[in-house]
DNA sequence: TCTGCATCCTGTAGCGACTACAGGATCAAG
DNA sequence: CTTGATCCTGTAGTCGCTACAGGATGCAGA
């Protein structure tokens, strides 16, 4: 119901991200509506890409008595700044990559590319022995 | 000389990225050129992003007897289109963050974006017990 | 020569967020 | 009564390191 798979969902409860759910006689877990609602909210919190530190926080947050809005923010700016940054990172990384690859348009036996990555071993090595 | 921390090249040689150095009589690792072009070349293909199992079947590309560009090409193309994912991803990411974050200006104790959050809670979820 | 301190060695455990079993108990349907 | 599905606990694997523990060297200064 929640989407979220019963093995994570006792990764969860292991943790100490999810409250351990009541038990039946049988010693299996009942969980009631607000453990599935505890557990749509943090689904909904991880497609986000929140840690699950931040989402315990959050979980924390949301179930106050009344909900610190600054607090809320705080964990999400910041997590936002990091998701702009490795955006930046990976940019950064397909613009390199896409250049070493680009020299490789025939399929000779001598790469472009290989031969670039082999440069960096020329310099600033001493002597064998 | 090439930039790798010293637990991380053993690390390398324990999971047959970089081949075992000769040891001197005292047991230690020599490491010759070979070896620091070898971790070199390592280094730059982890800073552009590329796993282990790719890194070591570029090394071997790059040490054969003749370069396979074809098979070089391919693994690094494999890895922009995996990079351009994820850049994809979190740009979603990102936008669906910032709108949730953006209706959060005021310091209210009533937070909107922990409010759109709990909106998942209410459906389809049944009855307690 | 003695004394530190630095570095090396091996092996193991920790990170995050799961995932995948093993091995056993219980339940419902045919 | 059997079969298959689900549940339970506990442990180990994934990736790419990082950080120890506990022991053995090597080298510089007093």
């Amino acid at each position: 119901m929640s989407g979220v798979h019963i093995e994570t969902i006792r990764y969860y409860e292991r943790c100490g991200v999810l409250p351990a759910p009541t038990r039946a006689a049988n010693g299996r877990r009942f969980y009631g509506q607000a453990d599935i609602g505890r557990l749509c909210f943090i689904k909904r919190c991880r497609d986000l890409g929140f840690g699950l530190s931040d989402v315990t926080a959050l979980l924390a947050l949301a179930e106050g008595e009344e909900t610190d809005c600054n607090a809320a923010q705080a964990v999400a700016d910041r997590h936002l700044r990091d998701i702009r940054t490795r955006i930046e990172d990976l940019r950064q990384l397909e613009r390199a990559l896409a250049e070493l690859t680009g020299n490789c348009a025939t399929g000779s036996a001598h790469c472009p590319m290989l031969n670039e990555l082999m440069l960096a071993r020329a310099k600033d090595i001493p002597d064998e022995r």
